[in-house]
DNA sequence: GGAAACATTGAACCATGGTTCAATGTCGTA
DNA sequence: TACGACATTGAACCATGGTTCAATGTTTCC
C-alpha cells in the first residue's frame, strides 16, 4: 500500500482522522494530492511524518517545535545546529522535571506515611499536614 | 499579621492576585470577611490553604483532586482512605511519568548522537532518521 | 442503482489553569 | 482633601492539542 485515504493513514498511525486533518492545518502534514472527489491522498512520505510527529510528541515537542525539525528537513544547509539546539533544550527538560517528580515522588510517599499514621489514631493526616505543609513541601515547591 | 487583603496574601505566597480570584471561584479558597468597603479579607488559614494548593500543584494534583482533599478537611469522619486513594493514584502516576521520561532521555540521547554523526559528514540526522523513526521510537510511544 | 461507509468543509466547542480588561470604588498617606 | 496604590466585578481572552457538529458530497460493494 503506498498511498493512502486520510482514514487509512489514521488507521495506519493509530490516530482519530480528525488529529490527522487538525495537523494539516497545523502545516504538520499535507496530501501529496486528491482524488477526482476531493478526498485527501496522501503518500507513504505522509506516514512517516506521521510516526515522526507522535514519537517527537511522545518524547515532549510541543507541535511547534516539530513544526521546526520537520521544516528542516529539506533544508540545504543542513541545520544540525538548531536540530540539535532543540533536542538538548528539551533534554534539559526532561532531566529537570526526572529531579522533580523523584522529589514529588518522596513527598507522596511521606504523605502516605504521615496519614497512615493519623489513622491509627483516627484522625486524618491531612489537616494536621497543612499545618506544616509549608515547610514539608518547599522542596516541591522550588522546583516549580 | 493574622489577616490579608488579597494583595499581600498574594504576596505572601507568591502568586498573582488574579490566581487568588480564581481559586476562590473554583471554591479552593475564601475570604473570612469583608472590609466595610467589599475588600477581601483573609485570615492566616487562607494562607495555609493557599499554601497546601501551590504544593498539591506542585506534586500535580488537579485542582479538583485538591478540591476534594480540602473538602475532606473538616469531615468527621477522617476520609483517610478517600485521601490515601489520591496520593496513591498520584504515586502511580509519577512513577509511570518518571519511567516514561527516562525511556524518553534514552531516546533524545540517541537523537543526538545520530544527529552528531550525521553531521560531521554534512548530512542532518533528521531525514535520515524519518526513515527509521519508528522502530526507533517504538519505546517511546509504548508509554503514551 | 442504492445503501453503507467514508470523506469534505468551516465553525464551534472542550479541558485546564489561569490572565486581562474596563469601568468603578476604596484605602492610606501627605 | 487629594492623590496614588490597591481593590471590586463580570466577561472575555489566552495557549495547547485536539474533538464534535451539521450539512453535504464520494466511493464501494452487493
Amino acid at each position: 500500500m503506498d498511498h493512502y485515504t486520510i482514514g487509512q493513514l489514521a488507521r495506519a498511525a493509530d490516530v482519530p482522522t480528525s488529529t490527522v486533518r487538525y495537523y494539516e492545518r497545523r502545516g504538520l502534514l499535507w496530501p501529496g494530492s486528491r482524488s477526482k472527489g476531493n478526498y485527501r491522498i496522501f503518500g507513504t512520505d505522509a506516514l512517516e511524518r506521521l510516526w515522526f510527529v507522535r514519537s517527537a510528541q511522545a518524547a515532549g515537542f510541543t507541535l511547534s517545535d516539530i513544526t521546526s525539525l520537520l521544516g528542516y528537513q529539506h533544508d540545504d544547509s543542513a541545520p544540525c545546529k538548531e536540530v540539535q539546539d532543540l533536542i538538548a533544550a528539551r533534554l534539559g527538560k526532561v532531566v529537570e522535571q526526572i529531579k522533580h517528580l523523584k522529589v514529588v515522588d518522596r513527598m507522596l510517599r511521606e504523605w502516605m506515611k504521615v496519614c497512615r499514621e493519623a489513622e491509627r489514631s483516627g484522625r486524618c493526616g491531612v489537616l494536621e499536614g497543612l499545618q506544616s505543609t509549608k515547610k514539608r513541601c518547599s522542596k516541591v515547591r522550588e522546583f516549580s
